[in-house]
DNA sequence: CTGTTAGCGCATTCAA
DNA sequence: TTGAATGCGCTAACAG
């Protein structure tokens, strides 16, 4: 390894005087800067980052904690914030929580441990106070699609509530009064706000919600069946199915058409997140753009300019707003 | 930060002895090692891993670079890297290349000069030479997904054309003769293996292959419709479809369906990979496992056994086998 | 404009 | 068994 004294030698300087030129503070003589330059050139030097960040206190990575970077939504998450991070000069390291409190809180400390000064977090089992209490010890902490008011300038998050609302008022717009819902079983923040969205487009939509139609499993293509299964068994009639989320919904088409029904003539199916499946089934599925790529990008470069000293606490959060995306699956209610 | 000599001085010993009771070396007496750990336990003290880093030239990091890892494939690769990493005390630098020769070089140098003694790479762009001279610079370099020779030691890969002839296999066990395939426009190095393997297929079964039954597109959903199109034109009749991944066979079963062709009544079709997508289609797609979480896995624990001094190079590659899911987009030829 | 010096936190000498 | 001293590579403060 060519160090800094190396080519100060060579160079027939003193280390300081390199260390100038490479980083462009200070006065350094032309034909001093230049002997510098050429002998860098030629050996090669590139400073040591490793004692750059013991130096600075900074390691220049962003730290990244998701469930599982696996799924395609952490891996448009972990894609977004990459490109911000490297566009900032860090690079990003990444952690699995695997849904685990106990993990979340041992991500932290472990990226926190490495010199991450910067991390951007997916914590689904976190509490608000627990995640305030974080807020305050460490800086350069973000929480993406989550909103804590009191550190609300640390959250990028993205409004589940409108989204779901405008799902109702694009069916009833084609005519659509019976519709049913084939939510997640885990009623925890993402799947009560859709719901709670849902409930309020019905009232916007002076729609009454039948709560017979309102099934339950879990957030997958399984349980998307399941639900509808259950929603068939009902007996209650529907010519529409909200799902919580693109799997979901697909599963609600696979077990309708089992069934003998015909999406969307028959019924309307809509999903959410507009994850690559939309696109891959049949019909194609009309479905809510979650922008998460977009929003993690906007956070990790939010991590970074928090951890930075100069930093002031703003008084303003970050919310990312919601894209009807149109696709097949949904039609005119039958007469 | 509370420091080693902060402990120290609480302790009343010095410094040297509290590395010793933090890294269980040397000889340290019972009561003196009793107090100072207790003192550690006050005050929180954590060793400053950027100093670590720095004095042992190893920042116990493993950096992947993949292509995107957005891309499904790759989020498998990652969250197998990842936990592979944390298994053995590292963590997870990830850098995307982008699919450029350029932006893979430019990440390995980044990498590197982030103190990355390990590197797991998925390279598309570099050719073998430039590959097995980086290896002789870089000893922690291993490669997934990619088979040279000449370092054979750092290639963790899978068999392609032994997955293909399987396939073919399959097929020809239901009575299917008239076997076409999808494969994709850009014939590097995945693409002609796989075909290069269906064509060995056929020659094992006895088969003749009809060059007009070989269409090529690109390597997503659309490229599939395009390829089944041209099949369809092509006047030749076929009962079977051998994709050159799931996204391609998805797209080519759009295609027949669209055009009143029975999946797989009339025409079976077949992907690669096994992504999330095979089980969320009509029907669901029979397909070839790619193991890659698993490979990514025992990927990256080669790269940190590599990147060690004690490394000893082993004349073996790692080479992983196909299996065969069979699911519902398969079916006897037509009589 | 340039050189000298000191020190970041730690682990490893070498002495005691 | 313990302590003192040293240096990893770099930058910032201070001198000249």
């Amino acid at each position: 390894m060519v160090t800094i004294s190396d080519v100060a030698r060579a160079a027939g300087v003193s280390s300081a005087t390199v260390s100038r030129v490479v980083n462009g503070k200070g006065k350094v003589g032309d034909a001093c800067r230049a002997r510098v330059q050429k002998i860098i050139q030629e050996l090669g030097y590139k400073p040591n980052s490793s004692s750059q960040a013991f130096l600075h206190r900074q390691t220049m990575n962003v730290g990244l904690i998701t469930p599982k970077i696996s799924m395609e939504f952490f891996g448009n998450l972990a894609a977004g914030a990459e490109v911000a991070a490297r566009a900032n000069g860090y690079s990003l390291l990444i952690c699995n929580s695997l849904y685990e409190e106990e993990s979340e809180m041992a991500a932290i400390e472990s990226l926190h441990g490495k010199g991450c000064e910067s991390i951007l977090m997916h914590s689904d089992y976190l509490t608000d106070k627990q995640l305030i209490e974080l807020s305050e010890r460490y800086k350069g902490l973000v929480f993406i699609n989550r909103y804590i008011p009191k550190i609300a300038n640390r959250c990028v998050w993205f409004d589940n509530v409108a989204s779901s609302a405008q799902i109702v008022d694009l069916l009833a717009s084609q005519g659509h009064k019976h519709i049913a819902v084939a939510t997640s079983i885990y009623q925890n923040r993402d799947p009560q706000q859709r719901l709670l969205g849902v409930r309020q487009g019905f009232m916007m939509q002076g729609l009454n919600f039948n709560e017979k139609l309102l099934a339950e499993s879990t957030a997958n293509l399984e349980g998307g069946k399941a639900c509808a299964r259950e929603l068939l068994q009902s007996g209650e009639s529907f010519s529409a199915v909200i799902a919580y989320n693109d799997l979901m919904a697909v599963g609600v088409v696979h077990e309708l058409v089992k069934n003998g029904y015909q999406v969307p003539q028959q019924v309307s199916v809509v999903g959410f997140d507009d994850s690559a499946l939309c696109k891959a089934c049949i019909p194609t599925l009309s479905t809510i753009k979650y922008p998460i790529e977009e929003m993690a990008n906007y956070a990790a470069k939010l991590a970074i300019d928090l951890a930075k000293d100069t930093a002031t606490p703003e008084n303003k959060t970050h919310l990312f707003t919601p894209a009807l995306i149109e696709r097949d699956s949904v039609a005119p209610a039958p007469v």
